[in-house]
DNA sequence: ACAGCATTCATACTAAAGTATGAAATTTAG
DNA sequence: CTAAATTTCATACTTTAGTATGAATGCTGT
């Protein structure tokens, strides 16, 4: 953070200091105003592209959003969801009722719940789909 | 393509425009060079960022790298492989045979071999890890 | 209170996935 | 050319996945 601040005085004063030499420049009559104004249009294209650079770059965190109004208009059910999650982590449906501290059986009925409201045939399908729509993160 | 001469046209029309409408302004004494340069340097400052962001808009194709060459460090032959990115297309034993042009047993055995080079246990917990590896596409 | 939904679980069944083994044909590299 | 690796396929088997059905519980909004 001190070192923007740093970075930003540093701009202003240098943009002031080149107002000034450009003034000193024109009426001292060696410099052609078209030249001050080309050369100070320049330096500001690239300041402004520089910035925009920087900026894209802070937020260049590729954290795909999740689409939760799709996952409502599917009518997934919360539970249906979590399990949708733990299949796109490669667990199988003994693994995740132990995660979720259910029984197994359980696990298949939202499986099968779930896998109809993808429209999906299997698994590995839903998996597919569910990142094609974005409702998982990649 | 058209469109972008004619933007680009339209531009250089116009800076020129207003190169000659500051020089006269300066020359009518009506406005001061100080607020010529300040319009100018907005001017440009605005070019560089709209001009930074069409170009990055452009190449905003996220087409993840595929990492080749840990594909040969798992020691994946090319069937495998094909197996491997049909099998995160959402496709059956079966599918994937058809499409092949091979038998049901014939993928098997690819699966079976590829599930153990990629240390999982499940075709699913295979997608998972190869898009981890990076060697199959988001 | 009660209808509707989500969650839970069980049983029984079918389908798909995965393992193990063996073997033949083909490709590839030395 | 030969050895090694790949690709192909089959059979038999075990495990996992998915379907169908029924049912009990709990939560929620009217």
């Amino acid at each position: 953070m001190k070192k923007t601040i740093f970075t930003f005085a540093a701009l202003v004063l240098a943009i002031l200091a080149l107002f000034q030499l450009s003034k000193y420049s024109i009426i001292a009559g060696d410099t052609s105003i078209e030249t001050v104004i080309a050369i100070i249009a320049v330096i500001f294209f690239i300041i402004g592209i520089v910035i925009n650079k920087r900026v894209l770059h802070k937020k260049k965190t590729p954290t795909q959003e999740i689409n939760y109004q799709k996952i409502e208009e599917l009518g997934l059910s919360k539970r249906e969801y979590e399990v949708l999650c733990q299949i796109a982590m490669g667990l199988s449906n003994k693994e995740i009722a132990q995660k979720l501290f259910v029984s197994e059986s359980t696990i298949k009925t939202h499986v099968s719940n779930m896998l109809v409201k993808l429209d999906a045939k299997r698994r590995t399908q839903a998996i597919q789909i569910a990142k094609q729509l974005q409702i998982i993160p990649l």
